[in-house]
DNA sequence: CGCCGGTTTGAAGGCGGTCAATGGGCGTGG
DNA sequence: CCACGCCCATTGACCGCCTTCAAACCGGCG
């Protein structure tokens, strides 16, 4: 199964080097709600990029709690660690029901000997991921739970709302879901959303969030908006 | 100031390409324990190659709290995102006294035009960089104080024995800096520690670590012993 | 209607933080 | 040589954020 290459390979390069588009053969690939696309420990076939729908990259530890690493949304592209190192350490599933589309391994490493702009732009890429692994990190080690969830709704809106730029932004994690990633227990993050809510800064129904006052809730969060707007800078082309 | 450059580049992508030899001009820089290497939110100058001790990168957070993101002990290479990404986002300061390789962007960026093995070592490198914050979130998130040590203490050690074999590392953190990194309080890093010398599974003197007790480490800190190796396998060339 | 996953709320307890004081090693200066 | 100061390690008491346990509630769906 085969869809347009050029558009996909546009997306994957779009936001600071204009649209490079390539001829590669692809698979796209749908995927149900809770399904897992990449299993820890196994050889990776793929690197995704991520057409509709959220998915989530986490890890679990020996005593069953899990952790949740990355969310991705449409337009990022996932597991291109495991691409260059040969081996998953992490698995990816998926939030929502979605449509990635696939860019086999074989694929990719005769695409970067072609093609230094794609190389170096996927190479950023991860760049940019580490970096919000690396902010993401700060706040599970050093922020209260309250000021925690706060960075968490700042970062996801703030990635949402390039795409879909209504204040009314899709976001479908449970509550649990949301423990996972916040390093909480779903009791916990349930009452610090309540109370961001009790203070009128956001508002959750029915897999939609709406921020209500982003300046304060920015403050609460030691939120750095320039931080996701990195590699639009200097660095190599 | 020039040194052998051929070196330097070799170090660079020892590991697993075997020796990648280049010539490049590189300025050998000193830095004394506590020295700023690297300063946030500032233009990257270079990429480093940590010849002789220890750094660590780290970021502040309003309320004055730290959190260290990442050890560097010689062989590692650091701030490869702030030079994709044409910003840093981290500080990177001295542990002990250092001796650097600094190769400035500009070489950098016709180097790996010229050479495509080299930039795909040093893509590798981030993604082993990547991969190991990612276990390290995993443990601040999920991991009570005592298990997030161990772990630690498992992590360092296995990095650290690859260039000193001996059973005595060196292990230069005050109990202030381990804090920074496990994202606890001093002084509940000293109760920690105690505890762990108590049940004879580590020693430490002056500056030195010694691991008595490797398999309960292990087990304790939910080690997975292999993820350090990843990147020695498949992958592209 | 009854099950099921998710949300909500309450109560009790523990892990780790904060505050504070003591002690030790070491370099500096009297 | 000793005194002083500084940084780091150590120890104790208390406090609070968050977890755990448990139960009720709610909407969707077979």
């Amino acid at each position: 199964m085969t869809t347009d290459p050029g558009v996909i390979i546009s997306i994957l390069t779009a936001g600071r080097d204009g649209a490079i588009a390539a001829s590669v053969s692809t698979r796209t690939l749908s995927v149900p709600r809770g399904g897992q696309v990449i299993r820890s420990s196994k050889t990776p076939e793929a690197v995704y990029l991520v057409c509709q729908g959220f998915a989530k990259a986490h890890v679990g530890t020996v005593d069953g709690a899990r952790q949740t690493l990355a969310l991705y949304v449409p337009g990022d592209v996932f597991d291109l660690g495991a691409f260059l190192l040969g081996q998953a350490s992490v698995e990816t599933s998926a939030l929502t029901p979605m449509q990635l589309a696939a860019v086999p391994c074989s694929t990719l490493r005769s695409l970067i000997d072609e093609r230094r702009d794609l190389a170096l732009a996927l190479w950023r890429r991860l760049a940019m991921q580490h970096a919000l692994l690396q902010e993401w990190t700060v706040g599970l080690g050093r922020r209260l739970a309250l000021a925690r969830t706060a960075h968490l709704i700042c970062e996801v809106s703030e990635r949402l709302s390039v795409t879909s730029p209504s204040d009314d932004l899709p976001f479908p994690l449970t509550q649990v879901e949301l423990a996972d990633v916040l390093g909480l227990s779903p009791v916990h993050v349930n009452r610090v959303l309540q109370q961001l809510k009790g203070e009128g800064l956001i508002e959750i129904r029915n897999g939609h969030l709406r921020v209500c006052n982003r300046p304060r809730l920015i403050e609460l969060g030691d939120f750095d908006p320039t931080y996701l707007r990195r590699g639009d800078g200097e660095g190599p082309r």
